[in-house]
RNA sequence: GUGGUUGUAGCUCAACUGGUUAGAGCGUCGGUUUGUGGAGCCGAAGGCUGCGGGUUCAAGUCCCGUCAGCCACCCCA
């Protein structure tokens, strides 16, 4: 008991493993249906490819990433996200001319080094779809559709969608300084707005603290310029006629600067204050920034630990299927060859099956506890008498039947 | 990074105001006669009480530190 796990990581096994592999599972079907197609991408990267894409005054990149440098002095970070890699390797591989769809998703793990809590950890998977190439605001729309689907296959109920539109490079930079001059007016701010105040006023929005003091702040929606106005427009339209419900919040922004126009948060009350299940949102000029085209660009990532955590208090993990459990027995130690020739055969056949024995065991009635034990649905026990007329002894573990039947058969 | 809270067996928890060899349930293992499982009965193993220091005749219990878990802030998925 000397080591354990490092903090903020764990380990997973048993149902909670079948219960991850079965959310990735479903949400790559969701993904492949929508057309996008899997990339994979290093755990680590060249450090300034995240703080040139997320932001070098972000909390992420200032104080959550796991910065090292190699052997030969290449300083290197542990990914905090995964959009920046994705687009990275789309400039790099210049997938906008392979893969002219412009549609991928990733599965993978994630770093930040924060003081873990309920849904937040150092090292937690994230999965997210980057759609590049599009600026319609129905890759938007059907961006966030995707993601209420994905939490509504994982059992998630009262999935409540956030909307909200940051504006463009031209109309957020207004819209910031009226920000800075409505909140500069404001007495006795908390220490933390004094600094998001010169960082990032839009996070004064979201304080606490500070929140009853606030009267009539100023609306990104009263400065969104013409296209920006319409864009938005048309996304709540699309989502509207997609039946999917949302919430326009004008207090909702992001921790990433890459972000333009829209942006949005699904949320669960299921789960305790880390209550985002998954963000995302629109980066049009995220590509240019990395060196690629000018290409407009959105996408989203939901947290899979996050979304287990609700998905588990919805009744997800008692709905898995299981495949037919058999379990094969000797009665006889000399049939172990035999017995063992049969497992390895069954296994090979029959899908969605799980094989297991025959093991070396003092006594029948053990092999027959640990089977028990083990959640066996079928025994099938090697007999002398049996075998030598070519049959086994088939044992349904639930209703304690027992018949016999010949080995050619399987 | 800040605050609160908790660390005793694989798990869930006991141990009065500090006081003998730290207990229980569940689980595990073995047995209950050799070719038939979940119950019952009998028995066994398993703990440097997170770690380190201090106070004391005596520390699981009090104090300090440290590490870790949990919860919240912050931030985000």
């Amino acid at each position: 008991m000397n080591f354990k796990a490092p903090r903020g990581t764990h380990d997973i096994f048993g149902i909670n493993a079948k219960g991850m592999a079965e959310l990735e599972r479903r949400a790559r079907e969701i993904f492949k249906k929508h057309g996008f197609e899997e990339v994979g991408t290093p755990v680590f990267e060249d450090a300034a490819l995240f703080t040139r894409s997320i932001g070098d005054t972000t909390d992420i990149v200032e104080k959550e990433m796991y910065v090292f440098e190699d052997r030969k002095g290449r300083k290197l970070a542990l990914r905090p996200e995964g959009t920046a890699s994705l687009v990275r390797a789309y400039i790099e591989h210049r997938l906008d001319i392979s893969e002219p769809s412009g549609k991928f998703f990733y599965c993978g793990e994630m770093f930040r080094y924060e003081r873990p809590q309920a849904g937040r950890y150092r090292q937690f998977h994230q999965m997210g779809v980057e759609y590049l190439g599009n600026p319609s605001p129905a890759a938007d729309a059907e961006t966030i559709i995707i993601a209420a689907d994905i939490l509504s296959a994982a059992g998630i109920k009262d999935i409540k969608v956030h909307i909200n539109s940051l504006g463009c490079e031209k109309c957020r930079p207004l819209f910031r300084k009226a920000l800075v001059e409505y909140f500069s007016s404001v007495k006795d701010l908390c220490g933390d707005c004094g600094k998001r105040l010169e960082k990032n006023p839009l996070r004064l929005l979201d304080c606490k603290v500070d929140a009853h003091k606030f009267t009539n702040v100023p609306k990104m929606q009263d400065h969104l310029c013409e296209e920006c106005a319409v864009n938005f427009d048309e996304v709540q339209n699309l989502l509207k006629s997609a039946g999917c419900d949302f919430i326009v919040d004008d207090r909702l922004v992001r921790g990433l600067d890459y972000y333009t126009r829209t942006v949005f948060e699904l949320k669960s009350d299921l789960v305790g204050s880390q209550d985002t299940l998954a963000g995302g949102g629109r980066y049009d000029n995220l590509v240019k920034e990395l060196g690629g085209q000018n290409t407009p660009a959105v996408g989203f990532a939901f947290g899979s630990e996050r979304v287990m955590m609700a998905a588990e208090k919805a009744g997800f993990l008692n709905e898995l299927k299981e495949p037919e459990k058999i379990f094969v027995a000797i009665a006889d130690q000399e049939l172990f060859d035999k017995a063992f020739a049969f497992a390895v055969k069954l296994s090979r056949g029959k899908k969605d099956i799980s094989v297991f024995g025959p093991v070396n065991a003092k006594s029948l009635t053990s092999q027959l506890k640990l089977a028990d034990k083990t959640g066996t649905d079928k025994t099938i026990v090697f007999a002398k008498t049996e075998f030598d007329n070519g049959k086994v002894l088939v044992k349904d573990m639930k209703t304690k039947t027992q018949e016999e039947a010949d080995i050619s058969d399987f």
